[in-house]
DNA sequence: CTAAATTAGGACAAACAACTCTTAAATAGA
DNA sequence: TCTATTTAAGAGTTGTTTGTCCTAATTTAG
């Protein structure tokens, strides 16, 4: 897959969070019920995500996580990067090292260009763009439906 | 990573091939060793292409493999799809089951784009328009340079 | 001050991918 | 026929990702 299950995870969670009243902390427990992903498994991701700075916490009684300034500025791609590296946008289709024009592998240039098509793609696309989005088209973020825009 | 590591040893193998003598033998001993795989790992790999008609293989004294007509007739997508599945080119991109126009999430239509770009990638290039183009611009097979083209 | 609610963090377990080893079957050649 | 060479097949091992559990640490409310 493209994408880790740690990442997609994280996607889901930043769009939720996108998608619901600025500033307010909303639990873990309620994102990963909503979203249908295992409490602890989320608890370990959005941690990243919080030393990473995108997020802010705040624990005890109301509270919870919530995007901070740079995760509302954040574009997919810096989500992605932040969780699974920037392996899939510099590594080799055929995970040779060293792969560059110079000694390119017969799929350098060919997979240069797809490459380039999944960063520009992440890149031009914002958590607060899709929130927007969202609320007009009825995105879906979770498998059973739980989840639902305001 | 876009594509399993088996994925990759695969395609390198079928590249190898490719670039060899049409209809000739030749063993996994020999092209595990220029290439840098795994012997027993790229046995059960050659097996899979062996099983599925893209190789054929011989037993006993310079026995080995080699591409078979389905094989030569090859895209990289066949390979692909061979090894890796169709998951890469059906599944949604935040792993929601029955993602589609009708309940898209956030990233369907983008992610519909991209993922056709790498298809169609894939789809235009065959192992023979490699073979033939790597004589002339020398690709890299091997991450050691222990392979080239004949 | 105490109890409850919440995130933080570490240890652990299960599932999967990647790799290794051993034995069997087929084939060629002496 | 016998031996060496090669692929086939299955079991086993290792490492990584995914997922679970338990114990802090922090904060709120009573």
């Amino acid at each position: 897959m493209l994408l880790s299950k740690s990442c997609v995870y994280g996607l889901r969670a930043s769009l939720y969070l996108a998608s619901k009243r600025d500033g307010e902390f909303y639990s873990l427990k309620e994102i990963s019920k909503e979203l249908g992903i295992s409490f602890h498994f989320l608890t370990k991701i959005l941690q990243q995500l919080t030393a990473d700075g995108l997020m802010e916490s705040y624990k005890g009684p109301n509270g919870g996580v919530r995007l901070s300034q740079k995760g509302k500025d954040a574009t997919l791609f810096d989500l992605v990067v932040a969780i699974d590296g920037l392996g899939l946008f510099t590594q080799c289709a055929l995970g040779l090292p060293g792969c560059g024009s110079q000694e390119p592998c017969p799929l350098h240039e060919s997979w240069m260009n797809t490459r380039g098509s999944i960063e520009h793609m992440l890149k031009r696309t914002s958590l607060i763009g899709i929130a927007r989005e969202g609320k007009e088209k009825h995105f879906r973020l979770s498998a059973e439906g739980k989840f639902s825009w305001q």
